[in-house]
DNA sequence: AGCACGCCGACT
DNA sequence: GTCGGCGTGCTC
């Protein structure tokens, strides 16, 4: 291979495209992707640092440009070569351009300011001292002397603490050096973004079913079995403890560790976990995190200094060059799903990072994924399963209310009788209780209040939406009809779009429970850098006896004192309208429910529906995860939705109206001309948002039974883009999306 | 980001 | 005339 592309400098926007390079004679066959080299650059021919990202026969570039010859190899550039032919492998999995993946990989490192802290270390041997204090001492120099005691005591000292606390000024300390009696040095600091002064504790007792799984795991490990395990295990069945465990084992053989969790559960509460049993061995990313301290994490990272780190799904990029473990947490979130292209999954990442570094990966979650469930039962993954909670406190008591009796008896208030009840009497108590609003999936879908029948597509088997135009639509397939008045099902005129939000929750409760302190967690209120974990505090040193908040209050928080757990609104997500929908809702239901009851009373839940009957309600009452899953997948696999096939989205944008319909039109039925048996071809449809920032949106789904199939046709779909006048129409790609489009 | 080219003002 | 200001644009 005579030509390398190579990516110069990557920090730098516009140099973020790929230069072809001569390969010269005496590196030839030596050169690998990922490598990095030096390169004669620009028109002084300057020697720059560049990453060789593909290797070609053809030079492929235009008649006229001389081609530059790559200088030399650097040694050993680890882990960036990695982490480059990671990206390779999630443009190609995902779609979007190399620089997207290598963006995405290798987050622009902003030179951030290395932040210093100069430290006095005493040079003087304690004779010297001594005699120094005594000179001080006569001439009644009281600063002078106040450092040189401070010293006897301590070697090193920051000088900050030395001008505030001593208040010596700089001018004594200069002077002190200038006799050789200290030294100033100055020290890299980082960043302070872990919890402080937590006492250390390692002491561990895990019972015999943690035991089982721990001993099983590294067994695997030990034997370089690189494989993947699913952890299913209830809410406070401790997890936790089994990925420490098994963590602790693999740092010990001198690998690195990456924990992932989503975002939401990253909480101060989360990390001080962590840091009691590893100390700073580990580092920790999120998203409230300045450049600054960003910069630190990760130079933590490159100076050796971290074992673990801890973060969000981006933390799967840390630059280590060992990793011998990879444990997701929670790990059917949806969180897990980039929104942003290459629109990868963490899993499948992590898959691919661990069969680079011949590490394992660890799945864990209370109610896993369809796809995890899917492929721990068929042996593709191993399975483990904690069905007991660590204190053995039991699962709590759950109640369904039916909000269509409910309005039949004449109750028109949003709480049903038996929340109502269970209300008072924990406010009578002084028990805590939390009110969980369902939102996901709030995308108006159209319900009856009375009967609760949903309008469905014909085809599709998903709820329909109703567009500003008072249509409803299916967008998986583009049937539409006009909205209806009145319910088909039962003829009852209460059918329509469901909206409540929490605030008019809040407002309710303060007029129905005048003497109930409430707490609201919701974009709004935790809005700043700890918005968030203040509330949390707050309802944790009891400052409230309601909670009333979305999503985030069910996620990785432990509130020992509650007691009652009401779910406002559990069909919200039911008809969100795509095919995760029962499983979010049994997931969410699962989740919300775990939260009550977990200290040493037992707990209960109120689930309020109108779909009492829906098995996904059902199955999470009956805290039944199998059932819910042994129904869920009968209906993929009948419609052959992941994980029993796989589902690619296509998305065509474009900013007029008229060509986005050639535009999309044309290429479905390209594509359809080119289509097998192997596929199905859905479409084109208008998207769910069909118009954003004046920008049309349609798109077009293939089915396929394997994963690899769509990746073709994704290469396909990108090569006749190139090829013809697509290159202008903008197309996207999602595999398995986590939403509907 | 560098570095060169380029097209205007004040200087030996 | 030309030295140098930094505005613009390109780098295989």
């Amino acid at each position: 291979m005579p030509f390398a592309d190579i990516i110069v400098d990557i920090s730098i926007e516009k140099l973020n495209r790929p230069f072809t390079y001569e390969v010269p004679d005496s590196l030839l066959d030596i050169v690998k992707i990922g490598d990095q080299v030096m390169i004669p650059f620009g028109r002084g021919n300057s020697l720059k640092k560049g990453f060789v990202i593909g290797l070609k026969e053809e030079s492929g570039v235009e008649e006229g440009i001389i081609l530059k010859k790559i200088d030399s190899i650097l040694p050993d550039c680890g882990i960036y070569g990695e982490l480059i032919r990671l990206s390779k492998f999630m443009a190609e999995q995902f779609g979007g351009t190399l620089n997207q993946a290598l963006r995405t990989c290798l987050p622009l490192k902003k030179p951030g300011k290395i932040k210093e802290k100069e430290y006095i270390y005493r040079k003087a041997d304690d004779d010297t001292l001594s005699l120094e204090i005594a000179e001080a001492n006569r001439k009644h120099a009281v600063a002078r002397l106040r450092l040189l005691e401070a010293l006897k005591e301590d070697m090193v000292i920051p000088r900050d603490i030395i001008v505030k606390k001593l208040h010596v000024p700089g001018d004594t300390i200069r002077k002190l050096a200038e006799k050789d009696i200290i030294v100033i040095d100055k020290k890299r600091e980082y960043r302070e973004v872990l919890p402080n002064g937590i006492n250390r504790n390692t002491e561990i007792v895990l019972n015999d079913s943690q035991k089982r799984i721990v001993d099983s795991v590294i067994a695997d490990y030990k034997s370089g079995a690189n494989n993947v395990s699913l952890i299913k295990g209830v809410t406070g069945s401790g997890k936790t403890e089994v990925y420490m465990e098994i963590m602790d084992a693999v740092i010990r053989d001198g690998k690195k560790v990456i924990l992932l969790i989503p975002e939401i559960a990253l909480t101060y509460q989360t990390l001080i976990r962590y840091y009691r049993r590893f100390g700073d061995r580990i580092a920790v990313l999120h998203s409230k995190l300045s450049d600054g301290e960003r910069f630190d994490q990760i130079s933590r990272v490159e100076n050796g200094e971290v074992d673990i780190m801890i973060g969000p799904r981006s933390a799967l990029f840390t630059p280590f060059k060992d990793i011998g473990l990879i444990v997701i947490d929670e790990e059917h979130e949806n969180a897990y799903k980039s929104e942003q292209i290459p629109r990868y999954h963490a899993v499948a990442v992590a898959k691919e990072r661990i069969r680079m570094s011949h590490g394992m990966l660890i799945l864990g979650s209370a109610t896993p994924s369809m796809e995890s469930f899917y492929k721990a039962k068929k042996g593709e993954y191993k399975l483990y399963e904690l069905n007991e909670r660590f204190y053995k406190n039991p699962l709590p008591e759950v109640h369904i209310a039916d909000m269509r009796e409910e309005l039949r008896k004449g109750n028109v208030s949003i709480f049903s009788d038996k929340l109502d009840e269970l209300i008072k009497d924990r406010l009578n108590k002084h028990e805590q209780i939390m009110l969980f609003l369902n939102r996901r999936g709030i995308s108006g879908f159209v319900s009856c209040r009375s009967c609760g029948y949903v309008v469905k597509c014909p085809n599709c088997d998903v709820s329909l939406t109703l567009h500003s135009n008072k249509k409803m639509v299916c967008h998986y397939c583009g049937y539409e009809t006009p909205e209806i008045k009145t319910c088909p099902s039962c003829g009852s005129k209460y059918i329509a779009g469901f909206k409540v939000g929490t605030e008019k929750i809040e407002e309710l409760i303060h007029k129905n429970y005048p003497e109930a302190t409430v707490l609201r967690m919701d974009a709004d209120t935790t809005k700043g850098k700890t918005g968030h974990e203040d509330i949390v505090a707050a309802f944790i040193n009891k400052e409230a006896d309601i909670l009333i908040g979305t999503q985030m209050i069910v996620k990785g928080h432990d509130f020992p004192d509650v007691t009652l757990v009401g779910i406002l609104a559990a069909d919200m997500s039911l008809f969100a309208s795509d095919y995760h929908a029962n499983e979010n809702t049994f997931e969410l239901l699962t989740q919300a429910a775990g939260r009550a009851g977990r200290g040493n009373i037992p707990g209960e839940v109120v689930i309020q529906t109108y779909n009492p009957e829906n098995f996904a309600i059902k199955t999470a009452a009956s805290h039944d995860y199998n059932a819910f899953y042994n129904e869920e997948i009968m209906y993929r696999s009948l419609m052959k939705y992941p994980p029993a096939g796989n589902l690619l989205t296509i998305m065509i944008t474009s900013d007029s109206e008229e060509k986005i319909e050639r535009l999309a039109g044309d290429l479905a039925s390209v594509i359809r001309g080119a289509s097998d048996r192997s596929v199905t071809v859905l479409g084109p449809v208008d998207a769910t948002i069909k118009k954003i920032n004046n920008v049309y949106r349609k798109v077009i789904y293939i089915k396929a039974k394997e994963y690899e199939t769509l990746v073709i046709w994704k290469n396909r779909i990108e090569e006749y883009r190139r090829k013809t006048e697509y290159r202008d129409g903008s197309v996207g790609f999602d595999f398995n999306p986590s939403e509907s489009f």
